[in-house]
DNA sequence: ACAAACCTTGACGTGCGCGTTAACGTTGCT
DNA sequence: AGCAACGTTAACGCGCACGTCAAGGTTTGT
């Protein structure tokens, strides 16, 4: 329960805990590239820094809500990094635009992740008119075949 | 080639075919349980009705979207049966208030499903917005480094 | 100094969602 | 009747995303 060096570092057991992952799925994560390997204590146990918990969460999100493979997570947290290391290292300007090339590609990357999502969302969208719309033809069937429901109707917005 | 019986049944090839999926896939799907045993040729060739095919569709369209596991969509898509019995063996009103209930527990489900389709969209939504976001702060970032852009500005809408 | 809690690296096991032969039967056309 | 195209079941295999020991080292509190 010690507060881990007093800043925002974590071990695994905590950093699992708070992603609502198992130690062993974090360490996968970290052999197939999806985490950098984070900084280690002298005994070698691993410490998680804010950044490192910001990515683990996001990796979950998308793998909750996306349903993706951690291959295909891989490829579009690229641009995660970029921005992580805007954070950190920017100060280091030694090299000059190849920096600046990175935070294009960066920006593509981004761009077309959320244009999957549009893609994605409007499905989703075109599948939840579809359910409401059969909703309403329950209830025509259930007002066809009682005239009193013992519940009232709930209305289902169309669209 | 041939219509299989000039009626709309497809043999398991075509089905497969349609529905981007393998045949593997879809004895599997039958094995699992998300598939009815469909009508069989005399040989025991699988005879796929239009409803078979709409209900393949969705099975995709469900994993391609949600993410999904195959015992999960099988719970999902028990309001489906009944929809489709609602077409086929519905004047067949023997047993009465019995298939009510059934409607009314269907059309729950599919309220639930809408439920989990709206929070699924929100999450969706509010990545969405902190992409956008993140690309606005790359834009920021490359025109503090550089004057002229070689690509104008694309914008991006904000929520 | 010692124990309890926490961590480490292997290495093997597991469930899911199919892919891939193998061996064989059916259909449709000529 | 024969052949190509299409289908059948059964069984094994595989990659992914971890779960689950095993055997040992580290940290922390007392």
């Amino acid at each position: 329960m010690t507060d881990t060096l007093a800043t925002g570092y974590l071990q695994i057991g905590e950093a699992a805990d708070r992603a609502q992952l198992t130690q062993r799925t974090l360490r996968y994560y970290e052999e197939k590239g999806l985490l950098a390997p984070p900084t280690r204590m002298e005994g070698g146990f691993r410490l998680y820094s804010p950044e490192d918990i910001e990515r683990i969460d996001r990796i979950r999100q998308m793998k909750d809500l996306l349903g993706f493979s951690l291959a295909e997570i891989k490829d579009m947290i690229e641009a995660d990094d970029v921005r992580l290391q805007m954070r950190a290292e920017w100060r280091t300007d030694a090299d000059a635009a190849e920096k600046a090339a990175k935070v294009r590609r960066a920006r593509e990357a981004t761009l077309q992740q959320i244009a999957m999502l549009d893609t994605k969302m409007e499905k989703m969208a075109e599948m939840r008119r579809t359910l409401a719309e059969r909703v309403e033809k329950f209830d025509v069937r259930l007002k066809q075949w009682e005239a009193d429901a013992p519940a009232p109707a709930v209305s289902v917005a169309t669209s």
